[in-house]
DNA sequence: AATGTCGGCAACCGCGGACAA
DNA sequence: CTTGTCCGCGGTTGCCGACAT
């Protein structure tokens, strides 16, 4: 039952590449395509290598029309606001952004952007967070940071708007990227919301799975950490006016950056 | 000059869904 | 329907060069 076993775990040679065997690698499957199967391309290519370490290889480093080398500022935020709206759904992403690879484009992410973003350590934490940005907890920015950072980005400046009852009250710039993008994906995920939701209220539809979790700090547990799931209570009855406009400016925001990719989020949520 | 620390990046690991037998 | 493998993905590790002490 089942399929032929998978390569010979014991024989495959592991760690960094040779300029001989990208050659093998390359040469091979230029001739003959990767067949489809990446366990059986190795063992032809004549490679002792793992038929996954050839496909990542080819995937990374040698395929063609691989970019290399620095981000531009428009891949920035395209990167930023598809984090902020699906999450690290790195594929997803470099599907978006030509000539980058998942891999790139994470370990950019962890490496560079997410310190350009947050800077140093803050010590009073943004309100709003989708589950993409919990792991960034540590690293979250105070409202300092993010007007320094506003000022040095220097983003499609336009006016700040005020974010009440939040614990700390401070003005949240839309012309921040972090700033744009948390309030992006939490309005554009409200606005679905609104969509599928006969009262408006339930928000459970944000706790099914790991990557819609949400959560607000206008909304928090008797322990005072932050609830999973309570968006509503801001943007039902905190937010006021200043709701459509968040939503209306995130909708736009994501079909301009996704296109006709846009309507496939449905499916993350 | 030697040693320690940090940051960037390539590669590996483990998981889950899809699919073949 | 069950079992086992393949494939693709995200998270993590470890190497190596740059920089600091």
């Amino acid at each position: 039952m089942g399929r032929a076993p998978c390569c010979d775990k014991g024989g495959v040679k592991k760690g960094p590449w040779s300029p001989e065997e990208d050659a093998k690698l390359k040469h091979f499957i230029h001739k003959h395509g990767t067949g489809g199967n990446w366990i059986a391309l190795p063992h032809k290519a004549g490679l002792r290598r793992c038929g996954k370490s050839c496909r990542l290889r080819w995937l990374n480093y040698l395929r063609p029309n691989i970019k290399h080398g620095d981000f531009s500022e428009a891949e920035d935020r395209i990167i930023c606001t598809l984090f902020a709206t699906i999450g690290s759904r790195w594929s997803v992403i470099a599907a978006n952004l030509p000539g980058r690879t998942d891999n790139d484009i994470k370990n950019y992410w962890n490496t560079k952007l997410k310190k350009k973003l947050f800077g140093i350590v803050p010590q009073t934490p943004l309100h709003i967070h989708h589950a993409g940005f919990s792991s960034l907890l540590q690293v979250q920015p105070t409202p300092s940071t993010l007007l320094h950072n506003c000022s040095n980005n220097n983003i499609n400046q336009t006016p700040a708007t005020s974010i009440p009852g939040l614990g700390t009250s401070y003005s949240l710039g839309f012309s921040n990227t972090t700033t744009t993008t948390c309030l992006t994906a939490a309005s554009v995920l409200q606005s679905r919301q609104n969509r599928s939701s006969s009262d408006g209220s339930s928000c459970n539809q944000f706790s099914r799975s790991k990557d819609s979790e949400f959560n607000y700090g206008g909304a928090r547990g008797g322990n005072g950490e932050p609830q999973i799931g309570n968006v509503d209570s801001y943007f039902y009855n905190e937010l006021g006016d200043e709701k459509q406009k968040l939503i209306d400016s995130s909708e736009d925001i994501a079909n301009g950056l996704l296109g006709s990719n846009y309507s496939t989020l449905d499916s993350f949520f």
